[in-house]
DNA sequence: CTGCTATTGTGTACACAGTCACAAACCGTG
DNA sequence: CACGGTTTGTGACTGTGTACACAATAGCAG
């Protein structure tokens, strides 16, 4: 058995331990209040925020409590300091570059989408390992050798990586990003990777999630679920 | 305020709810039973397949059992029996069909992803509101009219859309698809939807999860996290 | 056939995310 | 200036997902 880091399920902020869910609800807290912000709305209640992104006004002053205290006690969240606030604890305040893994269909789809500028991101070293298409400039950056990636990402240094390979030889690839400094790992490729320790990787595999919503279509609970009280699905 | 149904966090199998989580395992657990079957094996322990999916034995074990008793009490359990168990579970003993709705660049790539129909998807129903794509033959599929999807899904009827398209009007669409019978959707349009009662809808937000991993990014836990342990990302 | 080993399935215990409810505090008003 | 109304932040509680540990049992060897 190798000896690798343990995945965590829990991050850490400021000593005290912070539930992962917590950190995924601040993004969408961070993406309405954008919203808001456009509608020139300048304060909101905790019970109005929570509304909108289907959490309960408690469930959201706790998240933010666990990062300090943002609100007014009146007058509620001031609408412009939270978003600031949570993009430094997301910390996408200033354009983070980002490293893609893989020019196929998938990276060349990543690396057209105009989402990621918006929230603070930016595909900024594109690696492959495909002769064809190392060296070549695809969607205006150039494409390195992942076998490089130590030396590419001296120069480039990044901290996230996006993996939109071929599964063979994956493990090589992460451990080669590992030792070039990236932190974290978005992989859209379904294969079981040991975890170099102090990274972390988020997996992203549609078919799963397909076929989650395959048994819940099949499995569908016969009454209509507790009577129909709000719900809503935000992001 | 609207009246819908509120987001499960539970499914129902047999009148006993299930955690979504132990759904999201099975997925897991058949695509590895899948390898081993590959590699000739026929029986594992609970503790070999848990090793591979870093999971405890016994969450395993009681993921299974949650659905029925499956295990030899010394030879462990049958690959192939089991791999057949969860397809049924998860629905997807037949090829199961599929409708996307947006075929602009993640559309397509979608399109093209030979991954679903391994894992028991097919995307066959192809809408968008685009006038220039309506009627178009796209990778195959002829694209239909967002608008006549009730139409449309009565002769080819689909019970999981993919929605890969703009964000304005999704709620429309949205309606319109539950409407049709549709009983899941997996979105990646970020933005709010009212989730119409029976629905289920899963989102897939990028951006969301590479705002997470930035946050992991920076904050770290100082020590490595109480020794190395074991630990593995499967996927 | 009997005894031994190893594994499953599950009752039980625990830890923790989410909810409730309230004290403290701010604002506006009279 | 005092008071009523409203909101935040948080201690206490609850529900539930996960881990532990063992009884029940199948296989096998002698």
């Amino acid at each position: 058995m190798k000896s690798i880091q343990k995945q965590l399920d829990r991050a850490q902020f400021g000593g005290k331990p912070v539930a992962l869910q917590t950190i995924e609800r601040l993004s969408t807290y961070r993406r309405v209040l954008e919203d808001l912000h456009a509608k020139g709305i300048q304060y909101v209640y905790s019970h109005q925020l929570a509304e909108y992104v289907d959490v309960t006004p408690a469930q959201l002053r706790r998240d933010l409590s666990a990062f300090g205290s943002f609100g007014n006690i009146s007058r509620g969240y001031n609408v412009q300091r939270l978003i600031t606030t949570l993009s430094e604890l997301l910390g996408t305040s200033n354009i983070q570059p980002v490293a893609l893994v893989g020019v196929g269909n998938l990276g060349r789809t990543l690396l057209s989408y105009r989402g990621f500028e918006e929230r603070g991101f930016s595909l900024r070293v594109v690696f492959d390992n495909d002769p064809a298409k190392i060296g070549r400039v695809i969607a205006g950056r150039r494409c390195f050798d992942i076998r490089e990636a130590e030396t590419v990402l001296r120069d480039q240094p990044v901290e996230i990586a996006i993996l939109a390979c071929r599964p063979q030889g994956i493990q090589g690839v992460v451990d080669r990003l590992a030792a070039a400094g990236v932190k974290s790992i978005l992989s859209f490729v379904p294969a079981i990777i040991d975890v170099p320790p102090g990274i972390h990787i988020e997996m992203e595999d549609i078919s799963a999630k397909l076929e989650k919503l395959s048994f819940l279509a099949k499995n569908r609970p016969a009454k209509p679920a507790y009577g129909y009280e709000k719900g809503r699905t935000t992001m």
